[in-house]
DNA sequence: CATTAAATGTAGTAATTTTACAACTTTTCA
DNA sequence: TGAAAAGTTGTAAAATTACTACATTTAATG
């Protein structure tokens, strides 16, 4: 509980001195954290051991740790909720709610991700012969930034926007591959067709979406993720971010089974780019 | 800023036995706060002195001064911390550490943002007579997310992956054309030059870029954000979330600035969808 | 391999907090 | 009213805690 309002209920029960150095402290709560006893104690006009009475009186184990309580108490900053955009919102209002809104998303999804099921789809995709990433408006999107994540992997990893291109891959996959569908509310049409021609292959369909959904339905193995999506705006804005951290996390889990050396090739990779940027010392 | 966060940045600058205080301390900072600086040291298999130089080098006066900032960090409402994946970590350890490493580096970003410069974005975007967003790599996938956003709101807007394209749109941009450059390191060469290309034809650039960075100082606006990346992965991951926020939240300061009844455009574009959709209720 | 610089620990010192006890104040009840 | 009891407050010494100076070790450089 906030030791500041603590001391606020407390009052009737302090004694004189007590009081006074309630006072000090509440008047500027800031400058005592930086305090020691014995100038808080001439502040208030009492002696050291008073404050110390006074920290033991409101359950604290003396003066250090009083003071780390009401550094709590003065650093306690909003958690996260979800709040809405509103009509009449400034950027600031808008910028920090969706950035909190945003986070506190995350935190659901966090909590919503099954482990196991991770370690199965990356134990697939470390196995995989071949691995497409599709996904259709905000989704395509995501599997774009899958395809520049697994690409570096140095496995064939097949991204295409177009329907007709995504659906003439699935035909031309057969066992061994991954095919990642993405997709939020999983009832895309052409997706799930997709995942029917590519199961007919006999490739295996990994889904990023809602569970029980169509597209769920026709996967071998689904990363459903919950996430609270704000409807008002008509975008989807924390579904797509918590799909791409997935992403993160199965590129990681990849990385990570493929051992040591493919990290140095990891490097490599990224060395490589070094060419087509500004050295960092003309920063 | 949280000091939590700080131990993770300053690891490189941290000595050996230094690092040992940190992994200590970030394994159970609740432990550290209600310990003296003896205990501290002999869990952490170091000499007082060393604690207190670790202490010191993280801009504190001393331990207490120290212990005050670590409990205003846990008290923060963020528990998030910037824990790297290590070689041995399991699906469970990595998942959750990029969960909460990408929470962290948000609300990093979070407090970097600066609410004039967005509203300025804001302002510019509405008033443009077409919107272009170019970005490589990890950041085409951003640009492509900005597409998928912007383009439900009606107005021109264009985005390439392919640099020729990109440099022959911004031949044609003139006076009231935005160009939006995603980049996180702002040293992408083939970016620096289509800003100069875009800006000579009086174009407004703007830059989703690190401050300071070569493409920032070609941008008549700069949207900098303060991501600390986790480049042992060698893949960017915190750095895009971060400018996918970026992207929601000015595409929200859109709507809002074309008020009500754009709103209701937004939904019909939202309805028109449906079409391609399984019906929720067959779900 | 020698020299220098950096890092770490030891031991003593200084600061800070806590305890024990004495002095003072207030309350209680004959 | 006034003496005993209970509670409050302060002084001074003890204990804890943190810090400094210096010695030793370890690493880096030529």
């Amino acid at each position: 509980m906030n030791i500041l309002e603590k001391i606020t209920q407390h009052n009737a029960l302090f004694s004189k001195s007590e009081r006074k150095v309630a006072e000090v402290i509440l008047a500027n709560p800031q400058t005592a954290i930086h305090s020691s006893i014995a100038t808080l104690a001439k502040m208030s006009g009492v002696s050291e051991p008073t404050v110390n009475r006074f920290c033991r009186r409101l359950d604290t184990k003396g003066y250090p740790d009083f003071k780390l309580h009401l550094a709590q108490s003065l650093a306690n900053g909003t958690p996260y909720v979800n709040r809405h955009v509103e009509e009449n919102d400034g950027p600031e209002e808008y910028t920090h709610k969706i950035f909190e809104s945003t986070m506190a998303s995350l935190e659901v999804a966090r909590q919503s991700v099954d482990i196991a099921t991770i370690n199965r789809a990356v134990d697939l995709l470390t196995q995989a012969q071949k691995i497409s990433f599709f996904g259709l408006g905000a989704s395509a999107s995501v599997a774009h930034d899958a395809l520049n994540k697994f690409f570096r992997f140095n496995v064939p990893v097949i991204y295409f926007e177009d329907i007709i291109m995504q659906r003439m891959s699935c035909m031309n996959s057969g066992e061994g591959d991954v095919v990642v569908l993405i997709s939020h509310t999983g009832r895309t049409k052409s997706l799930v067709e997709i995942a029917q021609i590519a199961r007919g292959n006999d490739a295996t369909v990994m889904g990023i979406t809602s569970k029980d959904s169509p597209l769920a339905k026709e996967c071998n193995l689904v990363l459903s993720l919950e996430v609270p999506e704000d409807t008002d705006m008509y975008m989807p804005m924390a579904s797509r971010i918590a799909q791409l951290i997935l992403i993160d996390i199965l590129a990681t889990g990849f990385t990570l089974r493929r051992g040591n050396k493919f990290r140095e090739n990891l490097k490599r990779v990224k060395d490589t780019l070094r060419g087509s940027r500004f050295d960092k010392r003309s920063d």
